[in-house]
DNA sequence: CTCGTAAGCTAGTGGTGGTTAGGTAAGGTA
DNA sequence: TACCTTACCTAACCACCACTAGCTTACGAG
């Protein structure tokens, strides 16, 4: 019983080098979205890539490396992603939905992708600078939604910085708190969570645009 | 130098079992939020409590638990916020922003509350449950202002309980997100943060409301 | 078939962290 | 002042975990 390949990975299989790497990385992401990073253990990502622990330090110098790099992994991608839709002059009716489109198609395709940038435990000051940075990126990309139409610092009162960063962080903590609850809630079809999204974040838009707020 | 006293807490003062208590609650309440259950330790724990670990264990009967009852607190504390400021039968444009500010007193007298209920990662499943309750709690609180106003489930297509679920998740992490947000920037007064709450909040009720949503 | 490279293993090590046993002394009470 | 309760400590245990040294064996090249 040498081999018991207790989840997800083939009972031990000899891989290349870059494979192997990319089993562990994507098991790591699992374990580490699923227990946090003190709570996930190098053992248990070991077994889930069906390897022992040793082979993870073929591949990772540390535990922390590991977690470092998918978390590099994940916010490339993710700017990658805003970068390609955000792109693009056509009016905010076209260019959010399109957005959220394909926010949802990555959260879609990386399940565990969004519960890794929800909370910051390691104390770890490197990984903290990531964490920052990812969401002052999503920050930047929601406000250019929000903010950067024309009109938008011509209405009185209605967006300075400050407000604009406030009603970035409420759409950025609120799209990712869909994205986790969509994972615990998988049946639900993809156009309405694009749909919830847009109402979301859409709203927020036309909202700060107009200077329609509160108090009246 | 046996009494080193690290942070918080008077250096070494001999308090009744129920004043230590709560001041190794408080100091509990600042770690786990820092550090996440699994990073934070007794023996920090203790420290900035002014004391040793072992007093910790003349209070709780284990880290788990000591952990376990801060939720519960603080479910019980949120829970009554809400019962309290979400009564009465005025229309939502007085109840919404009185029930905000409430929660924004709360989560300014409590800037740790909030961290707690971000992301579940200790993997215990009675844990698990009152994180659940917590947030589905939260959700019907929401989901009692996007929701029950007259006329909303009259709405065609606007209102199912799915959709609802949602939106009021949505709400509840963003609201949490910029709670959060706020108390890394605790310059900002709390009328700003009602002010962005409110909007947000405000607007999607609006939205659900009418039916006014995306798709057109 | 042979052989070298490299993927993966077994078996440990040091350290940390939760937890406990048992003693010390502070402070109220008689 | 003597005493008893109890808040708090010191010292240790043990499990777990990140990480390493060194061996084994699968596989592709010749």
């Amino acid at each position: 019983m040498s081999t018991q390949s207790t989840a997800d990975a083939p009972p031990r299989k000899r891989l290349t080098a870059e494979a192997r790497r990319e089993v562990i990385e994507q098991a790591a992401l699992k374990v580490f979205a699923e227990r946090g990073y003190h709570g996930a253990s190098v053992d248990e990502i070991a077994r889930r890539s069906g390897v022992t622990p040793p082979v993870v330090y073929d591949h990772f110098a540390s535990k922390l490396d590991l977690h470092k790099r998918l978390l590099q992994r994940t916010r490339d991608e993710l700017l990658e992603m805003w970068r390609e839709h955000l792109a693009g002059e056509e009016p905010a009716e076209e260019r959010i939905p399109r957005a959220l489109d394909a926010w949802a198609s990555y959260v879609q395709e990386h399940p565990y992708a969004p519960r890794m940038f929800f909370h910051e435990t390691t104390g770890d000051p490197e990984i903290q600078a990531i964490h920052a940075e990812v969401q002052a990126q999503a920050r930047v990309a929601l406000g250019a939604i929000l903010g950067r139409e024309p009109g938008a610092e011509k209405v009185a009162g209605s967006a300075d910085e400050e407000a604009l960063e406030m009603a970035a962080e409420v759409m950025r903590a609120g799209l990712t708190g869909l994205a986790i609850w969509w994972n615990e809630h998988p049946d639900v079809p993809r156009e309405r969570i694009v749909a919830t999204a847009v109402n979301a974040l859409w709203i927020g838009f036309e909202r700060v645009r107009h200077g329609d707020t509160w108090p009246t």
